[in-house]
DNA sequence: CCCTGATTCGC
DNA sequence: GCGAATCAGG
């Protein structure tokens, strides 16, 4: 992945509205922040004052990727009946969710840094962009994360490091030692 | 420890 | 020029 002009303006143009170097790289796809700091340093952009400078900034510029649509807990839980949920769900969509209940509840890995999704329509698709689905297929919410995929990936980085890990699979909360 | 940017240095 | 490794800080 080289830095093409697009991506650098875009790397500009994330830089300057203050996300972070791991936000813009996540933008990005295909690099680290690392790579996105020493590009930024090559380019002689301004840098952040001081290293870690002001958080403030960065949590600023964070909330926006908060309230866009976290690629929420997509996945469905088990069979048992629904829990209190709006009841304009149809038979459809409990009987979808049953098919494809695995007792398996997916969430954002705590240490990766979520791309921002482009909400992108089922026929905005490209064959750059990321078609990790997101929300319930059912909803008028429904849409693909349409983020900018590397290489030939059909899902950006973050969706393709395959980020979502079943809760129930994570951490054996013992297998004591000793 | 989590995160941040800054710097170094082999490639 | 690039970016992983490392450093220094919040």
């Amino acid at each position: 992945m080289n830095w093409t002009d697009e991506r650098v303006e875009k790397l500009k143009r994330l830089w300057s509205e203050g996300l972070s170097a791991s936000q813009i790289a996540a933008q990005l796809g295909g690099v680290s922040r690392n790579a996105v700091i020493g590009k930024v340093h090559r380019l002689n952009l301004p840098g952040r004052a001081k290293a870690g400078g002001s958080i403030a900034t960065n949590r600023a510029a964070k909330r926006p990727a908060a309230a866009a649509p976290r690629p929420q807990t997509f996945a469905a839980r088990p069979a048992t009946r629904p829990v209190a949920r709006p009841v304009g769900a149809t038979a459809l969509k409990e009987e979808a969710e049953f098919e494809i209940s695995q007792e398996l509840v997916y969430r954002p890995a705590s240490n990766v840094v979520l791309p921002i999704s482009r909400k992108l329509a089922l026929t905005e698709l490209t064959e750059r962009t990321c078609k990790w689905p997101v929300g319930d297929p059912l909803t008028d919410e429904f849409h693909f994360c349409g983020c900018e995929s590397p290489d030939n990936s059909p899902y950006c980085t973050y969706h393709a490091k395959l980020a979502y890990q079943p809760v129930n699979e994570r951490r054996r909360p013992s297998a004591a030692r000793g």
